[in-house]
RNA sequence: GUGGGCGUGGCGGAAUGGUAGACGCAACGGACUUAAAAUCCGUUGGGAGAAAUCCCGUGAGGGUUCAAGUCCCUCCGCCCGCACCA
């Protein structure tokens, strides 16, 4: 593959076929892409969110991991110790759906899946390092996982509580929230429950604080993430107080009842409080009143999904309880149960203030409770609300009304003197709350990694110690009966209590894969090491300076990631809090769809164009060309990665998916771009065979410009990821060659080579080759530039008059405004435009714009 | 419902508040060819005009500015996340 001598010229096509697969031989051959620590050079650790493996790659993989191996390539040829590992997400449901339905192994599955999609991806030519290849299912990854949670156990960052989750009745399973359609599970078809288990919880919430406020120094973050992240965590400042609550007899309760406000000046527009279905209170008014059960029941069934409960319309049930106004005598607050409160945010009970808040308006209007403004801009005493709850709170504009001794004051003081009041009456207190909340790991599953943990009925909860590790999945499993397998295994969990010996019973619920994904660039510093991360391959390997993936896992993967890596210092695993300097999120694929008069999606493979209109190729039925979206299987609308790289090539796929379109924004696959691609491959081709024909090396100094420019512009748009804009630099290089006669290229192609080498490797590799040049484009370094080339000495300066364009004209870089002037005045098109008129104002922005001001 | 994002020619898109439409695709015209494909050259936001040139134009409407695709406000449309999909 080093031979010196130039291959002969050829006007043959350029072969991916047999080009690809000798280029990544030769890759491998020379293990170029495995990372060794090395202290004597800068490291770089660019990192794809790995792959659940599905069986088979999709697009968005081509996307994402085209991207990172860019990245890695680029990082590589400037010098940077380069680690790009793979590794699997490899637990999860969907191999259990397929023992399920197929009767296959989870296990089995899996692992074909991954040597499938190891295959396909080694066909893109990646620069991967595969000695360090994971699987999360593989139990040398998870025992690690179990070690860690013991760790944390010990270190007070495990709890174990009753939560809910969503339970079909008839399959006598635990449902995932995508398994509930419209309140019903998606394979028995019935009414979805809530049910409440015992169940692991990590404590995230008590870094709530760090999180948020970390949040400011990852700057190299997408603005929207943290901001996704900030508003997820949700710290708010608000009051904690509690209402003397009476029955409707007039008879004073025992008990207080407690709610969380970040409204309390709102208090004297108080009309209601209203309770989670799921608040102590109204459990136990439930036993007693079948139509409160009946309430809970109804709310039961919008399973447990927050978007669920906040689609659905705003209902309540009164509880025959009146809330006493803490600073008006007479007021009476009507207590609710309602559908809108969560009892897993602050104290699961509010008080209801219509006019200043939209579901409280909507709940009040539809139970006729008085709407009492008691905020308004200043300057009105009274407003109208109708159907749109008045949220303005800001600065000094807006003021409260009908509030007694805060009439008049501003938001923000309105709020300190109630609580100062309130904690005056011992009724309450200020409360920092968190909209985030605990981090519930288990899973009633058989495919993940199992809790190591034992339950015995002396000892209770007992940890396996570390020298019971890995607790292994069993294999013999069955999946004729609904449940967790786990627990309908004969032996598996029956085992000895470690701390009393007598017969227990093993936990059987098993982890979250966000707990898998939570550290496995951790591993990848040191894949094969016998403690879960080795501190001195973590302390040169991390954090990761590069992270791509998709912007659906913007907050939980990324927040939990975060969660992890303070979990792992605190327990001595790992030295830094952030895991990820820099982020970038991609965009999806999309593709149209097609689908015919029986309304069934069809695969754009099978569908054809003739004479203008879509029709099914194989049956010649007419189609119906659907909305441009993300790429799916219900939809169909899938095109197969390995089907394009067979067809034409993996760096035509590559190319494509980096050109046109930005990378964080969603790119429509088209078969016409891809012919685009595949097109500009053969015409790189025959500029390098002509470059290979005319070995001399006179540039231009026109062509040498152009060759630094792009260096530096491709440069900095791949430090920047702005692909698509390297990309239209490159096809601009490649035009100037092309116009150049050929005894002046020579120079110019060798630097387009290695330019478009991160995007389409082999066919760097074969031009490199052809051009005759000594050793692999991938061992070569990035090209240089001369600053002194990026200047030009002329420049064109468009003339406006009155801000529009009426001129341009070619001069000095350089010129002062009194230079300027003179030049610009007498030209035909400005004495024209102008007609006589004075001018008022001559403004230039030096070698841009020259902009007359004159009277319209 | 709620949090976040996006919107520019026929299409994908480019544009530190400073010449809107770089670059690519498609289309059209031409060269080459017996012919087609491929390739090469040229044209291509809309409108008026013989031309010079002028008017309009970045989802809609307002505003700030000498100057707005870019900044501010209101609205419309589409997309993503919502804690057990990964």
């Amino acid at each position: 593959m080093n031979s010196k001598s130039p291959a002969p010229v050829s006007i043959e096509r350029y072969n991916h076929r047999t080009a690809e697969p000798k280029w990544q031989k030769a890759w491998a051959d020379a293990a170029v892409f495995e990372a060794k620590e090395d202290a004597s050079r800068p490291k770089y650790y660019v990192l794809e969110m790995f792959p659940y493996p599905s069986g088979r790659i999709h697009m968005g993989h081509v996307r994402n991991y085209t991207m990172g191996d860019v990245l890695a390539r680029f990082r590589r040829a400037c010098g940077y110790n380069v680690l790009h590992p793979m590794g699997w997400d490899a637990f999860g449901m969907p191999a259990e759906n397929a023992a399920i339905e197929r009767g296959v192994h989870p296990k089995g599955w899996t692992y074909s899946n991954i040597e499938a999609m190891k295959g396909q991806l080694k066909s893109m030519g990646l620069s991967l390092d595969w000695s360090r290849e994971i699987a999360t299912c593989d139990p040398g990854y998870y025992m690690h996982e179990q070690a860690m949670f013991l760790d944390f156990m010990e270190a007070g960052l495990v709890e174990r509580r009753v939560s809910q989750v969503n339970w079909d009745p008839v399959d006598q399973t635990v449902l995932a929230n995508e398994q509930v359609i419209d309140g019903r599970g998606w394979r028995s078809g019935a009414i979805v429950e809530k049910r409440e288990l015992a169940q692991w919880f990590l404590k995230i919430t008590a870094y709530a604080d760090d999180l948020l406020k970390a949040l400011d120094g990852l700057d190299k973050w997408p603005e929207k993430v943290r901001l996704m992240q900030k508003n997820w965590i949700g710290r708010s400042e608000g009051m904690r107080f509690s209402f003397a609550v009476e029955d409707e007899t007039g008879k004073l309760r025992d008990e207080r009842l407690t709610v969380y406000t970040t409204r309390h000046d709102t208090i004297f527009g108080a009309s209601f409080c209203a309770l989670s279905a799921d608040h102590p209170l109204v459990k136990e008014i439930a036993a007693k009143r079948p139509d409160v059960e009946a309430f809970r029941r109804e709310v039961a069934a919008l399973g447990t999904s927050e978007e669920s409960i906040e689609k659905a319309e705003k209902k309540g049930v009164f509880l025959g309880l009146y809330a006493r106004h803490p600073f008006s005598k007479d007021v009476m607050l009507p207590v609710y149960a309602a559908n809108f409160v969560l009892m897993g945010y602050g104290e699961g009970a509010i008080f209801g203030c219509p006019a200043h808040d939209q579901r409280d308006l909507d709940f009040a209007r539809k139970y006729k409770l008085p709407v009492l403004p008691v905020v308004a801009p200043k300057g009105e005493a009274n407003i109208t609300i109708g159907t749109e709850a008045f949220t303005d709170t800001e600065g000094d504009n807006v003021v409260l009304v009908n509030s007694s001794f805060l009439d008049g004051l501003s938001v923000d003081k309105a709020k300190e003197e109630i609580a100062r009041r309130m904690e005056e009456m011992s009724i309450g207190e200020r409360r920092v709350n968190f909209r985030l909340r605990d981090w519930g790991v288990s899973r009633q599953r058989y495919w993940g990694c199992p809790i190591p943990v034992i339950h015995c009925k002396a000892c209770g909860i007992v940890p396996v110690p570390h020298s019971g590790l890995p607790v292994q999945l069993p294999e013999d499993v069955t999946f004729d009966k609904p449940g967790n397998p786990l627990l309908h295994h004969p032996t598996w969990r029956h085992v000895k209590c470690p701390s009393c010996g007598e017969a227990a019973e093993r936990e059987t619920d098993t982890f979250d894969t966000f707990i898998d994904s939570s550290w496995y660039f951790a591993r990848f510093c040191s894949p094969h090491a016998t403690s879960p991360v080795d501190e001195k391959a973590a302390r040169y390997w991390m954090g990761v300076d590069q992270y791509i993936g998709g912007v659906e896992h913007a907050i939980l993967h990324l927040l939990y990631s975060r969660f992890y890596a303070r979990a792992m210092m605190k327990t001595g695993h790992l030295h830094l809090k952030e895991p990820f300097e820099s982020l970038f999120t991609q965009g999806m694929v999309v593709h149209e769809t097609f689908s015919n008069a029986a309304g069934e999606w069809v695969l754009p493979a099978e569908a054809q164009q003739v004479d203008g209109k879509w029709v099914h190729t194989a049956t010649g039925e007419p189609l119906t060309v659907g909305g441009i979206e993300k790429m799916s299987k219900s939809k169909r609308n899938v095109v197969d990665p390995e089907t394009i790289i067979a067809a034409y090539g993996a760096d035509t796929a590559r190319w494509f998916m980096l050109s046109d379109t930005p990378p964080e924004r969603d790119i429509e696959w088209t078969s016409l771009g891809a012919e685009g691609a595949w097109r500009f491959i053969q015409r790189i081709w025959r500029i390098v065979g002509e470059g290979a024909a005319e070995p001399g090396d006179a540039m231009s100094p026109e062509l040498k410009k152009s060759v630094h420019k792009t260096i530096a512009a491709v440069t900095d748009d791949l430090e920047g990821l702005r692909f698509n804009r390297a990309i239209a630099r490159i096809y601009e290089l490649a035009n100037a060659i092309s116009a150049a006669p050929p005894p002046e290229r020579r120079g110019a192609v060798e630097t387009l080579v290695l330019l478009f080498a991160p995007m389409m490797p082999h066919l760097a590799e074969e031009c490199w080759w052809t051009l005759g040049m000594p050793g692999l484009v991938v061992t070569t370094p990035w090209p240089k530039y001369d600053p002194a080339l990026l200047v030009d000495d002329e420049v064109t300066m468009a003339i406006q008059i009155n801000g529009k364009r009426r001129d341009e004209i070619k001069v000095a870089k350089g010129l002062k405004k009194e230079e300027l002037e003179p030049l610009v005045m007498v030209r035909d098109a400005v004495v024209r435009s102008l007609d006589g008129k004075p001018v008022k104002k001559f403004i230039v922005v030096p070698d841009r714009i020259v902009n007359i001001v004159c009277a319209p």
